[in-house]
Parts: structure tokens; sequence; C-alpha cells
DNA sequence: GTGAAAGCGCTAACAT
DNA sequence: ATGTTAGCGCTTTCAC
């Protein structure tokens, strides 16, 4: 039932590497032969079978991307960005969720290798054992994640969280929570770590946690905070923040009035931030479709051309313009 | 340097139909062979070549997934429930987001086709004579769309909606804004139709927009529906009621003492939704599971086996237990 | 139960 | 500029 490279040529009168080359190498054939041959694969309806030309090839014009869980807002961000791209340099994209389960990622990393050109790894779970087992079966690109000197996209997570604290102690912020996210996650330790480097003379940090990455982590999270004392928070990422603000609201306490709220991570591009949270973007779609151009690179390149790495910028993202300073006498 | 079937063959010392048979044909080669060849296998890291092998068979062992738009939360749900499911069948699954162009969804659908074995459409954008071009080219499941008597994963939408009058009526109210979403989408004509249906007697709907299907929709549309003196708002999803509840926080309207909120969509999924704000959940994951194996029947049966169309029951949860009826003599 | 050989749809030498 | 031929890695007759 489908229409092959054969068929065309029978219909069109000529062989089948003319067909073949009309498609792959056009300036390799008559222009007149060639608008005759993709005429009549246009009007039979022909679209070259990508797997039959990989077999031969050795590409498939696959890529293979793969996250820890779809249902992390974060995720579908960088596939946005992903899609977009790849599809632009007319890439298919196979798609994986290992289910924050290192174990299942190596096995679909595996599984995917001999029908894609390359593999971005969002966030990945891996051990550094575990990323050997893979190193070499195909291209691969780390989002979120630098392991050694593979290609990677990484955030500017320490810039971001200056800016955050900067913020905060421009409005007169002392005392200053951090809600950690999950402790196995790369993420939070980079966000730990960028903290820590932003924190300066006069200001103190109470680290608080680990509290689930979701919604349901911010309340909790948000009743430890008060009882610490501080007058701000930054919290792992939008979801916890958005917790956070909803007990904050039960208890009365106003944000920005009385408590200054910093999410981390990009769900308000869905649209979904609350105004009066403050917020670090981290530019996911961004990161996809820059993934994207550096696979596309390390695959189209011979030579190794350029650093394998980018750093994209985190931006703040003030949506409270009415923020005020605490009252530095409170407690 | 990808292990072949032939390298597995040569190092074992058989023939490589043997080795093809000790995977696909166990019960065909003597249990001794077998456990040498997939030992040897094993041992060598081969891998079958999947797309090879669909090049004679005529099954590729991958699905496609399209969406209009990843950064809409509705389908990453969908995505989670397809991943988990395909992966559980062997199956793996090509992505594309047609970015709500639906020329661009035929264009897709047309490129994958080769290449899978089916392709389930979430809430398709494609015009009738649209979907005509592309049935036949590949097996297809739609989900969230009634097309004709193709297959379909559909939501129980009217029922989702008589649950979320049935409690606002529950609750003492009268008059109720429905804030309808774009005009072009299937989802808002079936939440309309539900809502005309369910509508009792003494019910009054008042019908506002449409509004963007996002945060941002929200609080110009909360506007809206304060001057129209209603006690209760229907809003098209969770996004656009996050917004609104926003709005009315802002305008010191407390949700749910003077005014009850109901979202639809099932974003809290991923824990977003906040307190006071009632949901129809949509069960989205569960409907990428039933999509998958709605395929994979269609795929592995001969003849039609079962109803090709299974609906899906919508579940109201009721987050806010505080809720309070409106003063009927109010205005 | 196992091997040899004929392709699946396509591209890449090698002719012409 | 176009046609012929030999495979890519695999499954599947058809022999043995």
């Amino acid at each position: 039932m489908p229409v092959t490279i054969q068929d065309v040529a029978r219909e069109a009168g000529v062989s089948v590497s003319t067909v073949s080359r009309a498609f792959t190498a056009p300036e390799m054939v008559r222009d007149e032969t060639r608008h005759f041959v993709l005429a009549t694969a246009e009007r039979l309806g022909y679209r070259p079978n990508r797997a039959a030309r990989g077999l031969i090839t050795g590409r498939t014009g696959n890529l293979g991307v793969i996250v820890p869980d779809l249902s992390n807002p974060f995720f579908p961000n960088v596939l946005k960005g992903v899609q977009s791209r790849a599809r632009e340099a007319d890439y298919a994209v196979f798609l994986a969720d290992c289910d924050e389960n290192a174990t299942e990622e190596v096995a679909l990393v595996q599984a995917m290798a001999k029908q894609v050109d390359g593999v971005i790894l969002c966030s990945s779970r891996m051990s550094a054992a575990q990323l050997e087992r893979i190193v070499g079966s195909t291209s691969l690109v780390f989002v979120n994640r630098q392991v050694g000197d593979q290609p990677a996209v990484l955030m500017d997570t320490a810039g971001g969280m200056r800016q955050a604290v900067d913020h905060l102690a421009a409005l007169g912020h002392r005392r200053i929570a951090f809600l950690n996210g999950p402790r196995a996650s790369w993420s939070n330790r980079e966000r730990r770590r960028g903290l820590r480097r932003a924190a300066r003379q006069g200001i103190e940090i109470v680290e608080l946690g680990p509290f689930a990455p979701r919604f349901e982590g911010g309340p909790h999270a948000a009743d430890l905070a008060l009882a610490e004392g501080v007058t701000a928070i930054i919290a792992y990422n939008d979801l916890m923040a958005l917790g956070v603000m909803s007990r904050l609201a039960d208890r009365g306490v106003s944000v920005p009035g009385q408590m200054s709220v910093v999410g981390f991570d990009d769900i308000l591009m869905a649209g979904m931030a609350t105004p009066p949270l403050t917020t670090v973007s981290m530019q996911n779609e961004r990161a996809g479709r820059v993934a994207v151009d550096l696979l596309v690179s390390l695959l189209t390149v011979t030579g190794a051309a350029g650093d394998p790495r980018r750093e994209l910028e985190c931006q703040l993202i003030v949506r409270a313009s009415t923020a005020v300073p605490p009252d530095p006498t409170g407690r």
C-alpha cells in the first residue's frame, strides 16, 4: 500500500537512482527531469522511507530526548524548544520519560541509540558509572547537568541566585530562607551552591527542607520558614513557591508586604505565576533550542568546532512592583 | 561500530537465522542453542536494529503523538500516560508539537506515517477536509476530539459539567458565569454544550468571552463576571481560573466566601491548583494510557474487536471545604 | 532445529 | 546526466 521509490521510478519512466537523486542531490539531475520526477512523486503521494534511508546512510534524521518526569513543568518547556528547533532542522524526535529512574534512563538511551543520531538528556539522574556505560553508544547532549567535558547546555544558576539575593537585599531583607528541593537533585545542589556564593556580608541564609518540589511541599515549608522568623523566602521552584504563598495567605501574611517570596524555574512561561511571586526564569525553551543546535553541530561538523558547552543567562522577573522592605526591628 | 546480528552469529558459531529466531521466535530454537546465542548477544552488547526489522516486517514498533502545544499543561499529562503505557507495550514514541497549526499537523502526520505503526492525535486542530487527507496513511487514534467513527478517547465533559453545576446549585448559587476559551476549540464547544445541558431550572448561565486559555485571560474575565453580578464562575480551564482568583483577591473578593470558582482541566495533577479552587479533573494521563491501548489493539487484533471509542469519566475535585452559599438577597 | 538465500526501500559506488 | 548493481541489518521462505 505505501508508495515506494520504485513506484515513482516506474511511473515517471526513469530509474530509481534518478528519483533518489532528485531528492537527495538535486544538482545532479537535469532540471526538467527533476521537476517531472518530483511532480510524479507528489502526485503519487510518495514520502521517502527514512528508516530505509538510515539503514544505508547511517544517519536516521531522528533525535531523542529523555526527561525525568513530564509532569514536572520544567520539562515540557524544554521539549517545546527542542521540538521547534528540531523541526526547523528537519529532525523528528523520540521522547521518553524515565520516571525519575536512572536505570530506566540507561535502558532508554540504549533502546534509542540505534534509531537516533543523538540524544538530549535533560537533568539526567544517572550516576557517573551509569553515564560511563552509555557514552559512545550515541552522541549525547546534556541539559541542566554538567558531566565531565560532555557537551551541555547549562543555566547560569549562580547568576540567577545572585540577582535574587541582590533584589532581596536591596529591599532590606537580612534573613532569608532557602527551601531545598530533593537532595539528590543536581539542580538543587546547583542552586544551593549559587546561593551560598551570592550570600553577602550581612545576609543570613536559613536552609530548610528538603521538601517535595511541588505545590504540596510549600505549605509545610512556609510554616517552618515563618517559625524561623525570616522576612524572605527563596523556594526551590515555582510550584513550591505557589504552595508557600497559599499557606501565607491562609495565615494572613501578606506578600510582598510582610514576606517576599522568590520562585525558581520558569513555569510562569506558561502564564501561571501569580503576580506577587518573583521568579528566576531559567529560559527552558531556549535551552531546548540550543541543545538541538549543539547536537546538530556535533553531528554535521567533522572536527570539534567551538565550545561544546553553552551557558544560558537566568533572568529575575519581578512581578510585584509594590514590594516594600520589611521592618528591620520586627521579630 | 554498532554490533550487528552478523557479529553475534559469527561469535556464537551459528547462522544469522538462528540468532534472529532466538529473539523473535524462541520456541523454534533448541533451548541450549538459544541460551548460548542470547548470552553471546548480551556479552557483545547487541541490540536489534528496529528500523531494519521494520523494513521487512512492516511494523516499526514506534508510535507517534501530536499535540497542539506543549506549553499547555493539558498535554504533558496526556503524554505522560502515553509514555508509560507505550513503554510497557515496548513501543517507542515520536513526539511532535504542531504549534496550534492544522496545516503543520497534517504535514507532521505524513512525515511520521512511514516511521510509526500509528499516531495519536491530541485535540486535533484539523478541519474535516484535512482529516480526509490523512485517514488511511496510518492508524489513527484521537484524544479529546470526536471525528466520524474514528477510534477516539473522549472525556465525559458533559458529566463533569453536570457535577460542577450540581455542586454549585447545592451551594445555593443561581447565577453562574461561564468564561469561554477559544471559539475554535473543540473542547470549548464541548464544555459549553455540557453546561447548557447541565443547566437546570432556576439556574441562570451568563456566557462571557472568549478569553485566552491562560492565566492572563483570567483577570479581565473576572472583572466582567463581577460586573454581571454572578456568585459563581466556571472557567474554561484551571489556568484562566487561577488568573480569575488572582484578580478577585486584588479586588478583595474572598473565594469561596463571596465567589465560588470552578476550573476545568487537570493541571492540578501536577500539584498546582490552589486550594480554594474547585476543579473538574479530565484524567488526561489516563486518557494517554487508554489511547495507547486502543491503538495497540487496533494494530494487533485483525478484525475490529470491541468499541473503538472509550469515554472517560470526569471527576469533580472540591478543594475548598469551607464553601458557603452566597447571600441570595445580595446584588 | 538449523542454514542458505531472497528480499524490505533506499543510497552509493561504478558504469555508460 | 542517467542506469545498474551491490548491499545496509534484518526476517522469512524454503531446503536440508
